[in-house]
DNA sequence: TTGTAAGCGTTATCAA
DNA sequence: TTGATAACGCTTACAA
């Protein structure tokens, strides 16, 4: 049996309000009817609907995250990060996993509206134009992580930097000829802005950028797989490769060891995440540490400063990475 | 600015009951009329209120999930079946991280109930009394992952076979010497089911169980770092190794790397899980394969069955595991 | 300190 | 085929 406020009213013989009022802690009640209120909402086991709180009062103490793919290693750190901010605002969050499709991002972002979301966490490689509008049309805050878009908040790395850090680091390590395998070349971040390191590394050690030591990947184990076997069968393979992700760091290691080599000694690897397994797996990873955990629970923080509207400083938070050196290099 | 159904009403000029009636397709409208009212929703850019409109039709389409950590290894896979099949059945999803903390599962559940949630997917390690009350008072179809509790469906596999399955394969390989570390001991499925497992396994092959081949894990990596060492420190230590679960497996792999064993030519490694990663490191590990996205499928079909009150079979679904063969044995 | 009543944005019943 | 209107369960002026 469920029972609403008008049963407890009645069951302590007083008025909805005041029963509102001692539920809510909103107005001072006479100690002894707040008692009888007590009483009675005990003894009916009464819960309060939220979904009538939230259509007067039109907020839900609920917030969305599009995620492509929780499966993915990266993410679910991510939205650790943001569902414990969330639980400790007393948020509760939304999943939606998008595949990086355009129409499940706009229709997510749809069915999410009008459940009425007070806010919204995007990670996705870009946001369309379509969804763009919608996110400004919504009248909720939105925050990015990992990307950037035109008067959204986000959360970010400084993506190029950290690329070209990782490279130099092996420049300094005496490699001169390396690869990489990129992200998808759509990603601007991902994609774009880590080779873009790459090359910017190169060029500022005077070293000639050779097209064929760029392989394009992906995001998964089996680009880098692929990427490093490729790169292996040059004429002149190269001494270290950079990955521009750590699941497919994983995948190029296991295919530069398959293939004979050894690591790091032949072929040396640097990564890019540090996703959780990238410390465990043998020969362990070396690469950048983007602050996953942090960069959800900093996305999470500003949604709620901006509901709060409390100021925010810079919208576009950049966050420090590091670079993570492990038996790979 | 946002408009509600008076609005499009107004706009369209007719009464908001025939703007339901389009937006919800659920009586004839004049095609002319319904035309009218397209065209005001268009213009003024209306989404209907779901908050509103769950208060009068009772149900909310969205369905609670609590896992112990989305950040582990095991449930993001699960996540994403349950998920996808939610999506496919226009149900959204609540994640929400228990830790394993009773306290927290409680309040979450809480938590959810207040708003109105159509059912629930739980997995954790063990449905306390108190929560076991909460779901059964609840009036809203709760499905167990990994789990079993009275009177309310599950979706598991037989941890107990497969674990003896899993230390068969490996006495047939040979080994008679076989250490385990398992899963926490409080824990029935992953703790308890597993360790009888490999217990039933030596039994029917006669050989005596030696508690000190036994060590008690965890779940994570780094028990199995640390059990493997302990094992391995042993004036016999064992030739192979059931680890009860890949992360752990993952751990105890580094350990007897470092101490300068091979696998699996000094140890083989069996693992359980069969995560995401288990295939992909170096060595790949062998390991008993759960269905884990089949698993959050199968539970998110189970609740729009009970929803849609279709009969639901045996409500205990048990699935197949396999063992899978790879480096580490 | 308490109660009455209006209203949040819908759906659905009933009449027209 | 359409329109008034009463819920749905709550919060919040306003009055008492």
């Amino acid at each position: 049996m469920k029972f609403n406020i008008k049963d407890v009213a009645q069951k302590a013989g007083v008025s909805i309000s005041t029963v509102s009022r001692v539920v809510n802690n909103s107005k001072p009640v006479k100690p002894k009817t707040r008692d009888k209120v007590l009483d009675a909402i005990e003894e009916l086991g009464y819960r309060p609907n939220a979904i009538a709180r939230s259509l007067k009062i039109k907020h839900t103490k609920s917030i969305g995250i599009m995620t492509p793919d929780i499966a993915n290693q990266f993410y679910p750190e991510v939205v650790r990060g943001i569902e414990d901010v969330a639980n400790m605002y007393e948020y509760t969050i939304f999943l939606c996993n998008t595949d990086l499709n355009e129409e499940k991002e706009l229709q997510y972002f749809a069915e999410l509206e009008e459940k009425q979301i007070d806010g919204m966490i995007f990670m996705g490689n870009h946001v369309s134009d379509e969804l763009h509008n919608e996110m400004k049309s919504a009248g909720i805050p939105v925050v990015l992580i990992g990307g950037r878009a035109e008067d959204i908040p986000s959360v970010t790395i400084d993506n190029e930097k950290a690329a070209q850090e990782a490279v130099e680091f092996l420049l300094k390590r005496g490699h001169s000829r390396i690869g990489v395998i990129t992200g998808k070349m759509k990603d601007p971040m991902m994609g774009q802005a880590r080779l873009k390191g790459y090359r910017n590394a190169l060029e500022a050690n005077k070293i000639p950028v050779e097209e064929e030591l760029i392989v394009e990947g992906g995001y998964r184990y089996k680009s880098g797989y692929e990427g490093a076997k490729k790169l292996m069968l040059l004429n002149e393979p190269p001494s270290a490769i950079f990955v521009c992700s750590d699941e497919m760091a994983i995948g190029a290691s296991r295919a530069i060891l398959e293939d004979g080599f050894r690591i790091p000694q032949d072929v040396a690897i640097m990564g890019f995440d540090n996703v959780d397994i990238s410390g465990k797996v043998y020969p362990s990873l070396s690469t950048i540490g983007q602050p996953m955990y942090e960069m959800g629970a900093i996305a999470m923080r500003l949604i709620t400063k901006i509901l709060h509207q409390e100021s925010i400083g810079a919208s576009d938070v950049v966050l420090d990475y590091e670079v993570i050196e492990r038996e790979s290099t």
